[in-house]
DNA sequence: GTCCAGGTTTTTA
DNA sequence: TAAAAACATGGA
């Protein structure tokens, strides 16, 4: 497991907040769509994102953040924790929808959805698959030390996919990723050489940035809806993993998941979680 | 040792 | 077309 601590001098800003806000980092980090923050015994979780390291706590109603110069903080951060978007009224009208999707809200009201690096999130989904947290982990963990660029000891960011593109799958060997490996690769060159273009992607309708996606080799609709979703903030997107597909099953049956409309992916998150946290709510037969 | 993991591709009927 | 099986690896 990666823990990082940051060295030194580094500034401690402090962003102040309210408790309407919604942000819980445990559940933020811990909802499943991220692998690389970790707890450190400081109180602080320590966690890496374009390029930068930074260590970040939530105490006495203030967000904490260590290692971020002013300028990242306005240009990165309250922007990758969705700082400026009210979960409160869209948790309003999701629990309006359906009463279960209030019961999964209230579970774990402070999670966000990170806006990721669309192709960090798009790799480290293709090695989620048919993989367990605790590997998907260790798999991206060792991409960046083998492939990304150091920071400072023991920390590395996400390799970018043209440093990717050019590796062959030996040289993904070490990273132990199995059949996945290949996956990578053509995700990687898709994504490099602009045959993959997030940019636009973002930009099309959910059905069409889906099959877009799925041009890739190892890119199923699940992958693609997840980056959809945790790279490009597309908040309309709906991740169908087993637990949801079983969650959807016992809990809303007979909805569609377009019932949820344009923050269906949040409420996704709100049900994944409370699902994975629960799982006696399935012991039926 | 066995089972299984935030799926997808390949093979088989 | 649809349902199984295979896929590589190691955590629990």
């Amino acid at each position: 497991m990666e823990v990082f601590k940051l060295k030194n001098d580094l500034l401690n800003k402090k962003i102040k907040i309210n408790s309407s806000l919604n942000f819980d980092l445990n559940e933020t980090f811990n909802c499943g769509q991220c692998f690389r923050w970790n707890k450190s015994d400081d109180g602080y979780f320590y966690g890496i994102a374009f390029n930068k390291l930074i260590g970040i706590a939530i105490k006495d109603n203030e967000i904490q953040i260590i290692g971020a110069s002013q300028l990242d903080l306005d240009e990165i951060w309250r922007h990758y924790f969705d700082l400026d978007l009210d979960y409160s009224a869209i948790k309003k009208q999701l629990s309006n929808i359906h009463p279960v999707l209030n019961q999964a809200a209230k579970f774990a009201p402070g999670i966000r959805i990170l806006r990721q690096d669309p192709w960090e999130a798009l790799c480290s989904f293709i090695i989620s698959q048919n993989n367990n947290i605790p590997r998907i982990k260790k798999i991206i963990s060792s991409m960046c030390e083998n492939f990304g660029e150091k920071i400072q000891d023991g920390c590395f960011s996400f390799p970018e996919a043209n440093i990717i593109s050019k590796l062959e799958e030996k040289d993904l060997a070490p990273l132990r990723c199995g059949f996945r490996s290949s996956y990578i690769l053509d995700a990687a060159k898709k994504v490099a050489s602009g045959e993959i273009n997030f940019n636009q992607i973002g930009h099309m309708a959910l059905e069409q940035a889906r099959e877009e996606l799925m041009k890739i080799k190892g890119v199923g609709p699940k992958v693609a809806e997840c980056t959809l979703l945790y790279g490009l903030h597309r908040l309309d997107a709906f991740p169908l993993d087993v637990w949801m597909k079983r969650a959807m099953q016992e809990l809303f049956p007979g909805v569609d998941p377009q019932a949820f409309g344009e923050y269906a992916g949040i409420a996704q998150q709100y049900i994944f979680h409370y699902s994975r946290m629960n799982p006696t709510l399935f012991k039926k037969d």
